[in-house]
Order: structure tokens, then C-alpha cells, then sequence
DNA sequence: TCTGGGGTCCTAGGACCC
DNA sequence: TCTGGGGTCCTAGGACCC
């Protein structure tokens, strides 16, 4: 099919953790609002417009803009209201992506008959997110995501810009390289120390240019993107990969129980997370960063997928005291946790002979014999309880419930 | 200026297997 | 006996995003 009108919208609220102090404290509004303390999580406009950006050190912000309030953050609160804002998008449009806990693609193309056309659809939804949310929110309508995404960029704040398709290339060839998808300090420096500052010039330099300056997967990439083209289609049903906490510790040296401490602290958290998802994962992937703002990490693959804190928490110490000489001679200034590999807890519900449901949990194996998670999980269960006696059972998959009938061996 | 707390993806080398 | 090429997995680091 011809396609002639842009359909992917890239939705994006507003200095978000900022816009919801404001929408939730009246005396916040109209004024420079800064979210965070040691760093800047967020800045209202009314701060931006003195120079403070996202992730800046809390005291250049304060003397950039000594008049702004400080307030700290409510991560709670912003969970809320990420989660009413994408029901505003699911009530929009069946497909949508997540990209983050404030912005999504929307793939509109199939709802012209009955919602307009995507320029009314995206009015609509900014519309239904201040209604609903009470949140200002920027939505860029474009043929493309790289496109969408760049067009609400620019759009911000609470603006909505359509890049028609045929003017896809004056839109596109002024802008700034940062502004492409991806390209962050960095490779704008390489890029310029070639002269290259525009999008067109990147257009220009040509793709086995870009490959040799960035390697191949970012080089061709990023050609394709200068050149306005991004088959990437809205993809629903993300899952997420990895899991993890951290915690900085700040400057002052750390007894080697106080990080362990932590340590533990921090896999306990994200194992409740894991399980409350019912996820399991195999690698484990301690972060550590040094008073010399180096940083180092560890990882290690597991035999097993597991939620388990005690087995997930093992493997973080055995981790740690690889590094003890390096935190020895750099002084440690944060300690985090994370966990790869991340799979769908499979359990097996079974239903015995008289008539009682009894659940069991089996993590999956690695299955080097390539088996299904399925599979390894009955033949747990069968080690277990011997399969004669069980007749029926119910695979758990992420939580949900299917009967499968279980066949005798 | 002195740096939080989440994430994603890519690269490169080594081990191991066929 | 000495050798090639390809594939996958694991580990560590780095760039980038919000």
C-alpha cells in the first residue's frame, strides 16, 4: 500500500517528575521547579530557561537558578501517573510501545475510519492526557519513530509538530547531528572533529564513512536514520530484559561490611521485583563505580534461571571479592546489582487423582538439549512426584494459568 | 559542576565445539 | 600431524537513553 500520511506518533510528557509536583502542589506552578538533590532529575521549563538540564550536579543548578525549588522526588507518585498516562494511550490506539515511564510510540495507521486522521488523533490524545492526567504532554506524528521521536523533540513543550512526508527532508537535513537518535556526546565529537554538524552532512559522509568512524551496526544505522529511513515497526508487548538496583554511597570510604551490606539490601529488592513479575535470570552483574568516577563491572552466568535472593545474593559476593583490590586503591562510590537473562518463571500446577490442586514452582534449566522450559519443568515435576499419579496440570507462564494435559511416561 | 537510578544495545576477545 | 573456518556462549567495557 501507498502510504501517504505519516501514523506513528511519539508521545512524550513534559519535564515529567517536574510537571507532576507542579499538577500536585499549586505553589509549584508558574515557578522554576528542580526535582532531585545531589543531581537534577528533573527540571520545569520555568528552570530549564536559566540553563538547568537533566543530570546536572544539584549545586551548579542552584546558582544557575537560585530562585528555583527544590523538591525531592516521588518516585511513587510518577509510577501513578506513567500508568494513567499509557491507559490514555491504550484507550487511543491497540498498539502501542513503551519506551520509558514517559514516552511511547502509537501506530495509528489502521483507525482513520473510525478516529481521524493522525494529526486528530494526536490532538485528541494531548487533549485527553491534560483532561484525564492533568499533565502537559508533546506529541511529533511522522511517517517513521526516528521521525516521530525527533518531531516531538523539537515539538517540546506541550506542542504537537506532523512531519508530512514530502517534507521529510527539510524537516530533517538542518538539524543538529545530537539531535539524531542515538548520537550522544560522544560521537557528536568524532563527528565534528570530521566538519560534520548537520544531519545532511552525516547524509553526505556516506555509510562506509560512518561504518570505519563508529563500527558497522552504529554506522549503518546511523546513515539510514540521516537518510530518513527507520523500517522499525511499533512493536507491543516489550519485555523487559534485565533487572537491577544501585545505590551511590557518596565520597566518605566504606567498610568492607557496610557495602556488603548494601549489597544484600540491593538484591533483595530486585529479587522481590523479579518474583512479584514472576521472572527468573541468569546472570548476575555486579556495577561498582570508583572515586575516580571509573567505573567496573562483573557478571556471572548462573546454571540456572533463579529469583531466589540467597542464590542470586551468593553469586553478587562472589563477585565483590574479585574486586576488593580495585576498591582497595580507587575507594568505591557506588555498589548496584543487576540481573540478565531474564526469562518467564515456569511452574507447573498439578492436579492428582484425588481431586487436589498442589502448585510447584520449577525454574527452568539452562536446557543445553535445547528443551523447552516446559518440558525441563514436567520433568521436574516427575522426579518429584513420580508421573503415574498425575494425570493433568497447569503450566504456569508469567503468572497465567493453561491447563495441558500431562501425558504418563 | 561534580555527578542518581533505572535501562538498552554493541563490540571484542577467549573458550569451546564441530 | 597440523591445520581452517564458523558458530555460540560468556565476560568486560562502553555509548547511549530517559
Amino acid at each position: 500500500m501507498f502510504v501517504s500520511e505519516p501514523a506513528i506518533l511519539h508521545a512524550d510528557l513534559d519535564s515529567f517528575y517536574a510537571s507532576v509536583e507542579q499538577r500536585d502542589d499549586a505553589r509549584l506552578r508558574g515557578r522554576p521547579v528542580i526535582v532531585g538533590g545531589g543531581v537534577v532529575l528533573a527540571a520545569s521549563y520555568e528552570a530549564k530557561a536559566y540553563g538547568v538540564r537533566t543530570a546536572m550536579g544539584g549545586g551548579l543548578a542552584r546558582r544557575m537558578c537560585p530562585r528555583a525549588v527544590v523538591v525531592p522526588p516521588r518516585f511513587a507518585a510518577y509510577t501513578a501517573a506513567s500508568r494513567a498516562v499509557f491507559e490514555v494511550f491504550r484507550d487511543t490506539s491497540p498498539l502501542v510501545e513503551g519506551i520509558s515511564i514517559d514516552e511511547a510510540f502509537l501506530d495509528v495507521a489502521g483507525l482513520r475510519r473510525i478516529a481521524g486522521s493522525a494529526p486528530e488523533i494526536a490532538a485528541r490524545l494531548r487533549r485527553d492526557v491534560a483532561e484525564r492526567v492533568g499533565l502537559p504532554i508533546t506529541v511529533g506524528v511522522a511517517r517513521t519513530k526516528f521521525l516521530a521521536k525527533v518531531a516531538s523533540r523539537v515539538a517540546k513543550p506541550d506542542g504537537l509538530l506532523v512531519v508530512p512526508i514530502d517534507g521529510e527532508q527539510a524537516f530533517l537535513h538542518p538539524l543538529p547531528v545530537g539531535m539524531l537518535w542515538g548520537v550522544g556526546k560522544v560521537t557528536t565529537e568524532k563527528l565534528h572533529r570530521l566538519g560534520v554538524r548537520t544531519v545532511a552532512e552525516v547524509a553526505e559522509l556516506g555509510e562506509p564513512a560512518l561504518v570505519s568512524l563508529l563500527g558497522p551496526a552504529a554506522g549503518r544505522h546511523l546513515f539510514a536514520l540521516s537518510v530518513g529511513r527507520d523500517p522499525r515497526p511499533v512493536q507491543g508487548g516489550q519485555r523487559r530484559r534485565s533487572m537491577g538496583a544501585q545505590r551511590a554511597l557518596g565520597s566518605r570510604p566504606r567498610p568492607p561490611a557496610e557495602v556488603d551490606a548494601m549489597l544484600a539490601g540491593l538484591v533483595d529488592r530486585v529479587m522481590r521485583r523479579m518474583r512479584a513479575a514472576h521472572r527468573v535470570g541468569r546472570t548476575v552483574v555486579l556495577r561498582l563505580r570508583f572515586a575516580d568516577f571509573s567505573r567496573a563491572t562483573r557478571s556471572h552466568t548462573l546454571a540456572r534461571s533463579t529469583a531466589r535472593t540467597d542464590v542470586v545474593l551468593e553469586a553478587a559476593r562472589g563477585l565483590l571479592a574479585t574486586t576488593a583490590p580495585l576498591i582497595a586503591e580507587r575507594g568505591i562510590t557506588l555498589v548496584g546489582i543487576a540481573v540478565g537473562g531474564l526469562d518467564d518463571e515456569v511452574g507447573v500446577q498439578l492436579i492428582l487423582p484425588f481431586a487436589e490442586r498442589r502448585a510447584v514452582t520449577h525454574r527452568p534449566e539452562p536446557d543445553p538439549a535445547r528443551e523447552s522450559a516446559l518440558d525441563t519443568a514436567l520433568d521436574g515435576v516427575r522426579d518429584r512426584f513420580g508421573s503415574a499419579a498425575v494425570t493433568r496440570g497447569v503450566l504456569l507462564r508469567h503468572g497465567q494459568g493453561m491447563e495441558v494435559p500431562m501425558l504418563p511416561d
